[in-house]
DNA sequence: CCTTTATATTTGTATATGTGAATATAAAGA
DNA sequence: TCTTTATATTCACATATACAAATATAAAGG
């Protein structure tokens, strides 16, 4: 009602942001990310240090890259791999800082259950 | 490296944060808290405004529940729910916009396939 | 109590996605 | 060209999750 005509129809910009949240929904991706946070690296070097196998390793790294968070430069036989979406960072730092204050409402995530 | 011990190996701070990315990978979801975001609502004046079945908004609203995203109060037969985390509200806000002005590094998120 | 309205839960199913194993491509050097 | 190193892709499987349909609970009114 505040645009005017469609609040709950046809929202592309929901599925898009969605569809991001998705892409960071993945403790693997976001150790990936926060990696890449300190410079660029080549996948041996990601493999070194986050515990997932190199098939999957170029699989996040692919999703990550085909989303845009990431970007990549071959040399020679390696691929570096960089952050290319600042913004992107800025939410998962904003998001893991708050999940690390344990700030969460002191519901902190995990259901009564 | 910069919090002396581990860097990759257990960062439950990165499981809780794609938790959390994961709730609000879900364009209903989104559509939910955007609705909420315009004041408080039961059950059934958000089922008038976003085409889901009524089933499928309580798991919804459930999900958002557990994880603290937003808060209830009962009135009666109705059920209000209202947004909980202004955080997570800021979270939504800052990544639809980035969406809708189609930021997106040129990549917009559509992979090039 | 019975009915109606409002919301929640359960169950089954289809789809998506993460993972490991095996294999493929690409570059560099002997 | 053969081998080695580096990265990507394919395949099969298990798991997670969204959805629809049916059923259940909760409150209010007659």
């Amino acid at each position: 009602m505040k645009d005017g005509a469609s609040e709950s129809t046809s929202s592309p910009a929901f599925d898009r942001a969605a569809e991001l949240f998705g892409v960071l929904s993945t403790p693997v991706r976001l150790r990936i990310i926060g990696a890449l946070c300190e410079g660029e690296r080549n996948v041996s070097h990601l493999l070194g240090e986050i515990a997932v196998s190199q098939p999957n390793m170029s699989r996040h790294l692919n999703v990550l890259y085909r989303t845009g968070v990431v970007a990549k430069r071959r040399s020679g036989a390696q691929i570096f791999y960089r952050i290319a979406d600042d913004s992107v960072v800025l939410l998962c730092k904003a998001v893991c800082s708050r999940v690390e204050l344990g700030v969460e409402q002191g519901r902190s995530l995990r259901p009564k259950q």
